[in-house]
DNA sequence: AACACCCACAACCGCAAAGAG
DNA sequence: TCTCTTTGCGGTTGTGGGTGT
């Protein structure tokens, strides 16, 4: 009996002596594991992966089982939606990845790192700033988030008009036809220069097709305003908005503590209407 | 066709917290 | 209270596939 009470033979050998196996996880040994997590449960990973018979670790059980084999892993391309909600949260929690994955059902936080690194953190090596600088937290803020915004609410109204009928589709699964923005938006008072809002490169604004995914980019306007040898922030500034003229310069810091109502909430469906709520809800200052 | 490079993702590592004895 | 084991998290690395030359 191990030290949880599990009945199973222990064994005192190093990881080494027991040939541990490493490395990319075989078609058998993921039938392996789901075959005994599924008779057993998951949980004291250790023994449980002696008891399979597995030659792994149990954290390579863990892991292999939470990001990859549980059935309810969500997998393909990150959502618009879903970049949305990874910015915001982002931008509220920081690199608290398995917290942000809680808001993103069928999510890992390996995952989510992965866009994160992949995506994100090009666009800022792109800019020539860190990640964590405010240059480019304020990229996100009021170019990228906006922007997101703006794709969703045209991808949903789109589709929703389009797929009246298709009642197997879903908000999330519909976004792949979404049509670039060209509109001029509200400001709120903010000056925007009218390239901002234009295409930078087909199909989208300022967007990369990455696999199939839209990832919105604020690099192609960020680059106009903060490129070397430019320094006229101020233009850079009274350009950022969004349509409801909340993420203009005056605009709310993301961090503030009334999102606590938003985000204490069961989140597990985040729809187009909680996020224009979540909005809205800002906008307002409630 | 071959090679180099890039990208996305899976997997590993180290550390700290939690829990059990 | 201490020690050991397990679990969970964030950072990092390795690898395979795709793409450009």
């Amino acid at each position: 009996m191990d030290a949880q009470g599990r009945g199973c033979d222990s064994g005192t050998q190093s990881e080494e002596e027991m040939g541990m196996r490493r490395g990319p996880w075989s078609m058998e040994e993921d039938f392996v594991l789901v075959n005994y997590i599924t008779k057993h449960g998951e949980g004291r990973w250790n023994s449980l992966a002696r008891c399979a018979g597995l030659k792994r670790t149990g954290k390579s059980c863990r892991l292999r089982w939470l990001n990859y084999l549980r059935p309810d892993v969500r997998r393909g391309n990150i959502t618009l939606e879903e970049q949305l909600l990874i910015l915001e949260l982002h931008s509220r929690w920081g690199n608290r990845w398995s917290k942000i994955a809680q808001y993103l059902p069928g999510r890992t936080d390996n995952e989510i790192k992965n866009y994160w690194r992949t995506r994100v953190q090009k666009q800022a090596k792109q800019l020539k700033c860190d990640v964590n600088s405010k240059q480019f937290k304020d990229a996100m803020r009021y170019v990228w988030i906006p922007r997101l915004l703006e794709r969703i609410q045209a991808a949903s109204s789109s589709s929703s008009s389009k797929n009246k009928t298709n009642t197997n589709s879903t908000k999330m699964d519909n976004l792949s036809d979404w049509e670039p923005m060209t509109q001029d938006y509200d400001l709120g008072g903010a000056p925007i220069d009218p390239d901002l809002t234009q295409d930078q490169s087909s199909p989208g604004p300022s967007s990369d097709s990455i696999g199939g995914t839209q990832v919105v980019s604020p690099v192609s306007d960020m680059d106009r305003y903060s490129g070397e040898g430019n320094n006229n922030n101020n233009h850079f500034q009274g350009a950022l908005a969004s349509p409801h003229g909340y993420f203009n310069n005056n605009g709310l810091d993301f961090s503030v503590t009334q999102q606590d109502e938003w985000f204490g909430r069961d989140t597990n469906a985040w729809s187009m209407e909680d996020l224009w709520a979540f909005e809205q809800q800002l906008c307002s200052g409630i």
